[in-house]
DNA sequence: AAAAACTACGAAAACCTTTTCGTAAATTGC
DNA sequence: GCAATTTACGAAAAGGTTTTCGTAGTTTTT
């Protein structure tokens, strides 16, 4: 079973290739006559252009890359899925790569990405990324390029992301108002700006309430997971006993690990600790207690990336050149049982 | 920025493309001494190949397509995981579509990868499939497929699963053999063949334990999901009181919404109602009471499947003919406390 | 010294599509 | 009836790489 060619159907009928080619694409100096022999065969031999060839031609292939740094997370599962479906509904293709909070494996897939010839790219970059040349070059090839959630803010492009000092500011600000003053926070890894941002935003919420921040009830989880809040919420509780109020986290994950040593403790939450996540996993609607957490709209992210995305690549087809974007998706804040 | 070619460094050094290209593959009818200045320059230049000419001349694109039914599950992106490792390993890339269990989204997508030239197909079917005429289609066009997870028994190819009766048998077998007889079953969707799998595994279990299958204990969740468990626990509950031992279901979200109504109701978890799902959720572990499940051993299936894939992809290009392959990959029992 | 072998390169075809340009033949206008 | 236009097609190049085959020029063999 062989593919057929322009070739083959141009000779079958005694006509050019480049007739062929033009019947087929509804070129006005074909005969009416001729086009309908033409598009009789393909259809019957079911033709479909070689894409390699057509790639070649244009220069383009109907491909996106998306790196990603992790697979298995709940928002990441929620924003790839958005950008299937879009990507879907455009006929474009999406290649997946995980950069496994790797760097130099996230330059090694931006090059393949690159040489593999898509249109453009999505990207959220690794914790340990700070250096930025793997993403000058996308820029310098002319390769549109959006970030999301993990973003660099200095990189000129569009750029996807959650006011992340916002919403753990309004999530602190909510456990103030509930009444609460000692609350300790289990911050992420030093290097993402998310991190940083969520870390200010707890702290800019203590000030603003005349609370003295306590560098003492701050922990670092730097793979915000499960193992990394339950250590943490161990040393807390060894540190502290019980004399918290209430608890924010980088994570759901690391909240929901949290809570597993709480509930061992049989330390009552949230009446001795609230506990507060950032994420919304699904996860956090089930355990027990429920945990509260900041919605980020994984798919609203999805969907406002590949959109400005293809705004980029349809600029760019047509030979303008538009203003890069920053949106700021809007996180609200989910109220359940653990505060 | 434009991208280097052969012609740029041919006409730099004075060679012809031929010569260029033979230089940077090492053949050795070129002279030590222009190999080094051909690629002493095309390192300068950072060149690299056109891959689109190189797939058009080729007709190979380094790339593989896998379609999967849902992205946002906890075994789907363990399996997506393990097949991005593997493939990146070997300088693939991995076209990812989610067909959101739509057959006719299914066969769209199939035709896409087919046009798009992938060197191989990775499937889990649908659930609503049960016509297998778009996989004949890879099959005549002689591209490797492997089926993992929801496999068509009847179709002509490689297939990773495990064995699904015998790990619902098992899981039922622990429970009578803990003293528990009413046990009742939530199961999935009719059509697929897992679904109907673990169901029959179910009834074996309970036949060759003399345990009478009673109809009105197995109750349909079509979905498998959280809603669907948390709503036919309703139903056991109003149709049976508490007058079962135990409850084995199709996944372990539908045994975490059984588990968040039982709770709900107070009703106790393992004393009154014994709970043991299916597929080992990370979610299970984190619970109240923590699931019991099967663990299915995602990343085992993803290495597995590609691995697979690749033998066939490799044979092919060496004209070689290769037996399809079928592998079971093992479930274990995970105890926890909800049995 | 002539024949044989080897070295190092280039021409050209093939992979397939798209599009520009050229040109016969048919048609229109006057 | 001749010039101007229109119609309908084909040739050819371009996109970039790979590989086969051919061939000058050099070296080795006898």
């Amino acid at each position: 079973m062989t593919k057929t060619t322009l070739k083959e159907i141009a000779e079958t009928l005694g006509l050019s290739i480049s007739t062929v080619s033009k019947a087929l694409k509804d070129y006005p100096d074909v005969s009416q006559q001729t086009k309908n022999k033409v598009i009789e065969l393909a259809e019957s031999l079911s033709y479909t252009p070689n894409a390699f060839a057509q790639s070649l031609r244009s220069r383009t292939s109907k491909t996106i890359g998306v790196i990603i740094p992790v697979m298995v997370h709940y928002f990441f599962s929620n924003i790839i899925e958005a950008i299937l479906k879009e990507a879907e509904s455009r006929d474009y293709m999406v290649i997946l790569m995980q950069s496994n909070e790797d760097y130099e494996l996230e330059r090694k897939q931006v090059d393949l990405l690159l040489k593999k010839g898509v249109d453009g790219i999505l990207m959220s970059l690794s914790n340990k990324t700070n250096n930025f040349d793997h993403l000058q070059k996308i820029i310098d090839y002319d390769i549109p390029l959006v970030l999301f959630d993990k973003i660099a803010k200095l990189v000129p492009c569009s750029k996807v992301s959650v006011d992340d000092i916002k919403a753990s500011y309004d999530a602190v600000q909510f456990l103030v108002n509930k009444g609460h003053k000692r609350i300790a926070y289990f911050r992420g890894d030093l290097n993402p700006q998310n991190s940083i941002d969520r870390f200010l935003g707890y702290k800019k919420a203590l000030e603003d309430n005349n609370i003295v921040f306590d560098p003492s009830l701050v922990y670092l989880c730097p793979v915000a997971d499960f193992k990394d809040g339950y250590a943490a919420a161990e040393k807390l509780i060894n540190d502290h006993g019980t004399n918290i109020d209430a608890l924010h986290c980088i994570t759901d994950l690391t909240a929901i690990g949290a809570i597993n040593y709480f509930n061992e403790k049989s330390i009552r939450i949230p009446e001795e600790i609230a506990v507060l996540g950032f994420s919304n996993w699904f996860m956090s609607s089930v355990i027990t207690p429920t945990l509260s957490s900041v919605e980020q709209n994984a798919s609203k992210m999805g969907e406002a990336s590949i959109r400005i995305l293809f705004d980029e690549m349809d600029a760019k087809q047509k030979g303008i050149t538009v203003e890069h974007q920053k949106i700021v998706i809007k996180t609200e804040l989910i109220l359940r049982n653990s505060c």
